[in-house]
RNA sequence: GCGGCCGUGGUCUAGUCCGGUCUAGGAUAAAAGCUUCCCAAGCUUUGGAUCCCGGGUUCGAAUCCCGGCGGCCGCACCA
């Protein structure tokens, strides 16, 4: 009757998350940030290993999305605090707030645009509306706290954006930026110049951000700062084809597409990239080639298929400049499905607002393949008869004569006398003649695809997909490209040279590059298990046979099973295994 | 922000109702050594908690009261 007591701590009645959280503390993966004074939610601190692991993934990310494309996707740092004017234009410093109301009586808050529709009906372009307004509607349709009937006060905004002050100066506003994307946005001319005006052209960056949120729950899912990995993917609207579609043709995406949202289905269905654009079910082609990407990348990490999917957003859920928006979900023990990337076909919202904003010609020129010919009419009018019936008045009136239309100069020249600026002009005062001209091309705003990544949301999604417990013992199932540490090298005694063969050992493979563990200390069995809980894929081990025949046993992490090689083969072993070149 | 529950070594936990016997017990993890021919074995030793923070009540507070911070859940909110 006393089975239970004394059980080790990870027999108690905890879930994934709770066991992976725990791990993480442990083993010095991360954990609330600024822990000694309290925490403080929505921040956390990375630890040895959390650092090489989510590192790990920001790399895998950057070979995936960057280095694989070379030539058309560069990788760029912009700076994380950012002038005001910035988020003026992009929209967040008016946007990217809540209309936030509270009950006077009950003190509970609600979104003030959604009360207002609850209660008084649909109200046209309320997103638009000032708090000011909303106070107003609020009042004249009696709108009140739905939870316990009292008056609401005043509607407020609550600005998600951290603010700062550049120097010295209070007026000098800046914010701490909540994507990386509007660095390349106003950096977008001068690169695209810099390499050689060529598009597609994307533009993607892996770091900080900030996101001052009303109430961070879920741990590492939902933090105030956070690290984003971002493409900004320009391409002409009118040559929207994806140069790279065939690489992913035929790669399966579970989709639920916005008619399967709005009939309030939650089963994706599974098409391929081909069967998705044919079909139209994604607007573009360079979003599906990113969605194929992201789809293969999360696999890498560890999430099953089946446990991913891109769910379409409604027109009315998405921002107004998005022709089309994917979230990419993966299911997760506790939290069910959790976005980990956004996909969204931003057109040239951006690029139109910072070129409206800083006054700088953010577009590009597109050639025609041959110009173009037009035949234009064009006004001639007699200056010589002009000059000789007004005098000084000509020069105004021939200005005034060039302010009208061609055409319909002569359709009223036609009809008789027409009176310019207060002066008669007759007919034969003004020539018509055709003329040929040639236009080369134009010039366009560029539209934009944009994937968008959380890198600590997918170190934790990383984490729990490896999490696994074998009797009483974890395993951390981390994929070989992200685990932190790659090798444990054990001595299987320590005694009869064993130990100082062992070292050796550690040392070519440690000169090699990898990043590898030696541990001598208790028992052969404890040394695996510390490595299976950090998720180290192998061990090697130097036993008594390794004196004689110099050969060392390899052990897999995940099916435990163990084998021989020699010494000598080690390192092309190891290069094969961990897939270096 | 509101409501509920909660906060004791790195981790999990006993003790909290009914204040003193708690200079806070255990397990596990960690470190040093012994042992050990392959999966958290065993033995010895060691370090580590002013009981989340602040205030109050009391002769005396981990324990009672108030405030704050943090966590989880629900509501609300949110890429």
């Amino acid at each position: 009757m006393y089975l239970y007591l004394n059980l080790p701590h990870w027999c108690t009645d905890m879930d994934k998350y709770d066991k992976v959280i725990d791990l993480c503390k442990r083993r010095g993966f991360f954990w609330p940030a600024s822990e000694i004074y309290g925490g403080v939610a929505g921040f956390l601190d990375f630890g040895p290993l959390g650092t090489m692991l989510k590192r790990n993934i920001e790399r895998r990310w950057r070979e995936t999305f960057i280095h694989k494309n070379h030539g058309i996707v560069y990788e760029i740092e912009t700076p994380v605090i950012t002038p005001s004017k910035v988020f003026e234009a992009s929209g967040h410093v008016e946007n990217f707030t809540d209309v936030i109301v509270e009950c006077t009586s009950c003190h509970k808050k609600f979104r003030a645009d959604h009360i207002i529709i609850e209660q008084a009906g649909e109200v046209p372009g309320i997103e638009g509306k000032t708090a000011a307004q909303l106070d107003e509607i609020i009042s004249t349709n009696h709108v009140v706290c739905t939870e316990c009937g009292g008056a609401l006060g005043k509607v407020s905004n609550f600005n998600l954006l951290f603010k700062t002050n550049i120097g010295p100066y209070s007026e000098n506003v800046a914010y701490l930026r909540p994507e990386a994307a509007q660095g390349m946005f106003t950096n977008f001319k001068s690169i695209y110049t810099a390499m050689r005006e060529r598009l597609p052209l994307g533009l993607a960056q892996i770091g900080k951000v900030a996101r001052n949120e009303i109430s961070p729950r879920q741990g590492p899912l939902r933090l105030r700062e956070f690290t984003i990995m971002e493409v900004e993917f320009f391409f002409d609207p009118k040559n929207p084809t994806c140069t790279l579609l065939e690489q992913v043709y035929d790669k399966e995406l579970r989709l639920l597409t916005e008619d399967l949202v709005a009939a309030e289905k939650t089963d994706p269905i599974e098409v391929t990239v081909r069967e998705a654009l044919s079909e139209r079910l994604i607007k573009s082609d360079w979003l599906a080639y990113f969605m194929a990407l992201s789809t293969d990348f999360i696999s890498e990490l560890g999430a099953p298929h089946n446990s991913q999917m891109f769910v379409g957003k409604l027109a009315k859920e998405r921002a107004h400049y998005s022709a089309q928006t994917f979230d990419q979900l993966v299911k997760l023990d506790r939290w069910g499905w959790v976005e980990v990337s956004g996909h969204a076909y931003r057109t040239d919202y951006d690029l139109s607002r910072h070129q409206q904003y800083s006054g700088q010609d953010l577009g590009v020129f597109r050639k025609y393949d041959v110009p173009k010919k037009t035949r234009v009419l064009v006004a001639k009018p007699r200056v010589d008869l002009i000059s000789r019936e007004y005098q000084s008045e000509t020069g105004k009136i021939l200005a005034a004569l060039k302010s009208i239309d061609a055409a319909s100069l002569r359709s009223k020249l036609a009809a008789g006398n027409v009176v310019v600026d207060g002066s008669t002009i007759r007919p034969e005062l003004v020539e018509f003649m055709e003329k040929e001209e040639s236009v080369t091309g134009e010039r366009f705003i560029p539209h934009v695809a944009e994937p968008s990544f959380g890198a600590d949301r997918l170190t934790y999604l990383a984490l729990e997909c490896a999490y696994n417990e074998k009797g009483d013992r974890t395993i951390l199932s981390l994929p070989r490209s992200i685990a932190p540490v790659k090798i444990c090298v054990f001595p299987l005694v320590n005694k009869d040279g064993i130990n100082e063969k062992a070292q050796a050992i550690f040392d070519a493979i440690r000169s090699d590059g990898f990043i590898a563990d030696f541990d001598d200390g208790g028992s052969i069995g404890r040394r695996y298990a510390r490595s299976d809980e950090i998720g180290a894929p192998i061990a090697i081990t130097v036993d008594y046979q390794t004196m004689n025949d110099d050969t060392v046993t390899i052990r897999d992490r995940d099916n435990w099973a163990q084998s021989r090689i020699s010494a000598r083969d080690l390192r092309s072993y190891l290069k094969e295994y961990f897939c270096i070149r």
